[in-house]
DNA sequence: TTGTCCATAGATAATTATTATCCAAGGGTT
DNA sequence: AACCCTTGGATAATAATTATCTATGGACAA
């Protein structure tokens, strides 16, 4: 059990949208700079954070991907899940079924182990669901940077 | 992020050891046999159990497999991590740190976000730990099953 | 309405993890 | 010493993940 990288990507994409200055829209091609991964692939992962709701994208030319909703409202499951998916980390193969005797009582006994994994997996869920990003963008100090990634990356250059 | 399917399968060996009649080892063909996989690879399947001290193997005739301590005291956790391995399911390549700039303040805020999904992944395993493979294999009426699990290799044959 | 710059999307490749098998070597009883 | 078992190394097959390239389609401005 192994959480894919791509979640800590998607913070750090998210993050620099979120302190982007006047949230105007970030190209592509900065992010996919700034992360060191080909354009192609950022986009790729960009786009299931729009497809989660989390990035509204513009296809013009002062165009470019921002925050579709306050960080504020987005939580650290909203992104874990936009990457891993919805589906559970959890799967039965309903092996005991077959190794003991497909009964009622197999069945349920199975159904039992498999309701504490998954309640085991909720309570995972639900931390991260007590977090938004802007909970860890946020300094105690309610400093709140911002910068204009476009022109840092033009510096880069 | 997905369980190894190597975990179900675990706790079908254990449940199979544990419902042995007599406690009597078991021989690796006859889990394997039941387990429908290659005698080889059910080998080393259990001995990521025996390793774990989940169980204890004897080399010799009549020997093979058996339960290592009593099944109350064998935890969903203790399962869990003899299969998947004690590690963390969370790693971090520490991409903000190239992404934004690598200060104190940024590897403050990383840390603070990995320790989200740390404490997370914390509940996840607390709530594995509550629960004992006996306490799935006993009915709520107490009864308790054995079987001769070498003789029903025989029969199936 | 055309050009430009952008996101979208499909096909595909590279890499790594998982699941699984075979076979040679080592150990404990009888 | 013989037997039957587990151990462990080498290796293969499969599947998931990570990543890239190239072609297509959309929005805006001139």
């Amino acid at each position: 059990m192994k959480m894919k990288s791509g979640v800590e990507q998607a913070i750090c994409i998210l993050a620099m949208l979120a302190t982007q200055e006047d949230q105007k829209p970030l190209k592509s091609f900065v992010l996919s700079q700034r992360l060191q991964v080909s354009d192609s692939y950022l986009k790729k992962m960009v786009r299931k954070l729009v497809v989660a709701g989390l990035v509204e994208s513009s296809a013009s030319k002062e165009g470019g991907f921002s925050l579709a909703k306050p960080s504020s409202k987005m939580t650290m499951l909203d992104i874990f899940e936009a990457i891993e998916g919805k589906e559970s980390a959890i799967h039965s193969s309903h092996l005991a079924e077959h190794v003991f005797f497909t009964n009622d009582s197999v069945i349920k006994k199975e159904n039992e182990v498999l309701n504490i994994f998954y309640d085991a997996e909720r309570l995972f869920k639900e931390k991260l669901n007590h977090f938004s990003l802007d909970d860890v963008l946020t300094s105690h100090d309610y400093e709140k940077k911002s910068f204009d990634w476009e022109s840092i990356a033009r510096e880069v250059n």
